[in-house]
DNA sequence: ACAAATCATTGACTTTCTCAATATTATCAA
DNA sequence: TTGATAATATTGAGAAAGTCAATGATTTGT
């Protein structure tokens, strides 16, 4: 404990930096940068991103690897490739991925019956068990996350994100 | 040239993988994660980095570069530790990226007349002109990214977005 | 004046991304 | 049918990006 601090006060980065730190921020939210749909996304994505992963650790998952799982869970039964394809990531990454939630026996690979190259992920009992405990966790990052929007607004979000990128 | 191709014909992926493939994108979009902003939020900043990127790509810089030289530009003379925060950048990465932009003459470190640690970035001459046609570039990949929003829709998302991030 | 904190920088290390090559299987046209 | 072309999952290599600890110079707080 830092010497002789009166223990009620301001405890936080001295009041003095964080008053400078917060004023850059608010200096910049005038730029032409922080206008840019592009920015403000990748803020967006970024901070999500980092709460969802700080919730997750406990259960050994990071974004990346819920979001497979999720899929897997989802009962549409996407191929690998499919998988990939909606969650923009390489082949390769996607069996790296898949790898790793196979040998925790958390879901499966399965053959298509429509096609003998690919191979179809289904999640195991115990992937649903962890799924539904992984969904609590970023459901409670999305709570924090989108904490200043009402409800109404949050929908309004949702619908506007999707119809940029479906 | 594919031999004997009907050149009018439908030209890209042959029309059935081309429907199996859209097929799987509309079968995922009910599942729970295409319902999770996070998730939305993701698909929309890797797309439009993506359009961004290649766009730029011909000025020798990608979004990151851009973003930099774009706070160079903005006349709030950010230090390099302001600009990691707003950013979300390491310091680490904050001295590579200022590094190339410097070497390419498009921006300087300057002393900071308050603190003799800090450096503060502002853009050249030449710096202000590859950002005027950066920024022309970054505004077709937004005009691009945000075809399928009216105007009023485009504020209202620029909007939620500012509220949750700042 | 001294201790602690901050800034830019370097370097090491991990994670993520990107790409090319391959074996197996499907598709398409002749 | 057959033969050429393309697609799937996989492996592996290399580049890019992210994370972290240590350091010298400087500032801040006591």
């Amino acid at each position: 404990m830092p010497p002789s601090t009166p223990a009620a006060a301001a405890s936080a980065p001295s009041p003095a930096k964080q008053a400078r730190s917060e004023e850059s921020e608010e200096r910049f939210q005038d730029s032409a940068l922080a206008r840019e749909v592009a920015f403000l996304t990748a803020r967006a994505r970024g901070r999500g991103n980092a709460l969802a992963n700080q919730l997750l650790a406990d259960l050994d998952l990071k974004v990346r690897h819920f979001s497979v799982l999720a899929m897997a869970c989802s009962g549409t039964n996407p191929s690998q490739r499919e998988l990939g394809g909606f969650l923009d990531l390489d082949p390769s990454q996607v069996v790296a991925l898949v790898d790793i939630l196979e040998d925790r026996g958390a879901i499966r690979r399965e053959p298509d019956p429509r096609d003998r190259r690919s191979k179809i992920l289904v999640a195991t009992e115990a992937g649903h068990e962890l799924y539904a405990q992984a969904a609590q966790r970023t459901r409670e990052a999305e709570e924090q996350t989108l904490q200043a929007l009402s409800p109404a607004e949050r929908d309004q979000l949702r619908v506007l994100l999707a119809k940029i990128v479906f």
